[in-house]
DNA sequence: TATTGTTATACTCTATAACTATA
DNA sequence: TATAGTTATAGAGTATAACAATA
């Protein structure tokens, strides 16, 4: 079933593929990307649903984070670090800097380049995004097992590196 | 210019951090979430390149390899099946009309679902995309394993059915 | 009344390209 | 010339809501 099946669920469904019933995913069964973006989803959906009114768009998450984390970072540096483009990134920025969860200094040795920081507000923001990311870990764990969720993120950083 | 420094860190980062530097990923780098959005990117991105001029839409991907194993299925199931919305299932299927990979019949039994058949052309390019489909299986066993990648198909199916 | 599919519309996320200001 | 950041713009992809046809 794994290839050249363009006919093979056919004389079976060729009438109508009702509500309801399994549908023959195919080659999908296998395809890695397929069952990615389903899984990618779902967990967006729920850590959204957990996150309720502190939800932040979701480019701004990852962020929100690495400004707490890294102290100054620069534009290109958070470019880098989540995969999104420079302009993808200023726009977020001044999003959360025009709701005061982050604040931006132009940089003394090189002043084309600006350092963010988090407010006191954005740490506060930060720290119930932190909870809730436990909160959510929990319950992939609950789901999966915590042993199981560990080689999961070690395969995906795998993959991430190794994928060209 | 892309190694990274190797000591540096958090204390260095609170002064600033500086392009090149390693990033301190902070609670991403635990957060299912962030790593699962990274590894989707980057096996679309790959995905994409490799089909080049037999690139499809991203929904339609998914959406002509069921028709193609599921002859004459319903909007509703693909929706169901993709997890799409129906007005996204529509515009996707206008389209792949339009371009000639498809036909859609009402069905007899109900004349308010339509079902959804490929065309020889479709049957053509669903032969193409399933062998580009191989390839980019190969790759990907290659850079983790196949033991790795069927653990984690298997996880990521997991996820799917138990995260609510 | 409920469901299938269509359409109009709008929203979000993202990148490209042109620009400025620095280097 | 090259780089950091900004802005305008465009384009995918998606969902919501109102609708027609049918059940």
């Amino acid at each position: 079933m794994r290839d050249r099946d363009g006919d093979n669920g056919a004389e079976r469904a060729q009438e109508e593929a009702e509500p309801g019933e399994a549908v023959e995913l195919g080659i999908l069964a296998g395809h890695l990307g397929f069952h990615l973006r389903l899984a990618n989803d779902r967990t967006f959906e729920t850590f959204a649903d957990l996150l309720g009114a502190d939800r932040l768009r979701p480019g701004c998450f990852t962020m929100l984070i690495l400004i707490a984390n890294n102290p100054g970072i620069t534009q290109t540096g958070i470019s880098r670090a989540c995969g999104r483009d420079k302009s993808s990134v200023a726009k977020a920025l001044r999003y959360m800097e025009d709701e005061g969860l982050i604040r931006r200094e132009r940089v003394e040795d090189d002043r084309r380049s600006s350092a963010s920081f988090v407010t006191p507000a954005g740490a506060q923001r930060v720290e119930r995004l932190q909870e809730k990311a436990r909160i959510q870990s929990a319950r992939i764990s609950a789901a999966l097992g915590e042993a199981r969720v560990q080689e999961l993120l070690a395969t995906l950083k795998a993959l991430i590196d190794r994928l060209s």
